[in-house]
DNA sequence: AAATTTATCTTGACGGCGTAAAGATTGCGA
DNA sequence: TCGCAATCTTTACGCCGTCAAGATAAATTT
């Protein structure tokens, strides 16, 4: 009687809801948006009723919160390819690509990026969502650090460097994902990637 | 029967609901912040009926867009204060100026700053609000430009300054609202505010 | 293999939300 | 003064998140 999709679903127990509600999150959030995101879309979305993510996430904010999680673990998988585009000897160019990477992640995940960056629906005191968060930030330090010479938290030039590498690439993400920035999205994908690329190049130089 | 409050409110009209509305709203998204603020809070604060908000505003949006407008109003006084500070015939310290007040606005205002730059909930093709952010952004426009000696928006090198100026400020912005820059944060209020200087100046430099 | 426990999912209910419609009250112009 | 328009309240609807209780399936024990 149960409509079959997948390996799962083979009746009253799904099988892998806590993925699949994962995977439904994620599409409501691109949907819906941040704001319009709910918890019953979710289930309705994965086939089930609007109590089944209780028992696996507790509440709205649980399932969010992983969310976020997968969102940061896969955050630092495209900066960290990025990164390895560039000559290992180049730490600044290194560090640029990573940059680069960051603003890409934003673009292609816009829901997600706002999900992971500015909003306060995630509980950011949930232990695997801390790490992977921890993980990217220690990653930008490690990049700062490889082209200062020193761990960057330790002295003041460094913790200025480090903010100044992480505003840049921070502000270019979230102003292009709010629309704000159309004397440069009016321009080619090419062109604006261009400009992009020079303005962090230049701030990190 | 009714309870006074202030020269308005002598039973059943109000007097000036409108007014009071936004002063509740404004209370409201401070308190509950953007994710937690609901019409019906306002209302109550504002001592009425949970309807009335919608004869002045329309529905939700509608507050909350009158509300954006008038943010954006008191930022651009907020960074022209900060501008008018600073030497006239330098040019680019009154650029570092401004952008000094944008990130003083966003940390004296951090609800409101997230209403009016990370959120969809205001509707931004309404004419007032609409006004209030593109002079807001003509701001940012004529002070790089004054530096540049042209017109940012024809050039491209103009295109990267600008946005070069605006991503560092706004990153700084909002990854102090969102409590992301520990390592700044946990400093004192001055040290921390010699640091902004310090890399505001240097990235408009 | 049967029985029992445990995990998983559904159903139903509650209060709070935004908003629409209809009624009550007041201010204002004719 | 009378009638109209503006302002506010009341009531109602559907949707939301969450809780509690029940149904079902899987796992474990005996």
């Amino acid at each position: 009687m149960a409509k079959d999709s997948g390996p799962h679903r083979q009746g009253y127990h799904h099988g892998d809801l806590r993925r699949a509600l994962l995977e439904a999150a994620e599409v409501e959030l691109a949907e819906k948006g941040p704001e319009g995101f709910t918890l019953r879309g979710c289930a309705k979305r994965a086939g089930v009723s609007h109590a089944a993510p209780a028992h696996h996430f507790g509440d709205v904010a649980g399932l969010l919160s992983a969310l976020a999680a997968e969102g940061f673990e896969r955050f630092l998988k495209t900066t960290s390819a990025r990164m390895d585009t560039a000559d290992p000897d180049d730490a600044r160019a290194r560090l640029v690509a990573m940059g680069l990477g960051y603003i890409e992640f934003a673009r292609a995940n816009p829901a997600l990026f706002t999900l992971m960056f500015s909003s306060r629906k995630a509980d950011f005191q949930e232990e695997r969502l801390q790490r992977a968060a921890t993980a990217s930030f220690e990653q930008l330090v490690a990049g700062v650090g490889a082209v200062a010479g020193v761990d960057p938290l330790t002295t003041r030039q460094g913790r200025r460097q480090l903010a100044a590498t992480w505003a840049i690439v921070h502000g270019l993400s979230h102003l292009l994902l709010s629309q704000r920035m159309k004397f440069l999205q009016d321009q080619s994908s090419e062109e604006m990637n261009k400009d992009l690329a020079a303005i962090v190049s230049r701030v990190l130089g």
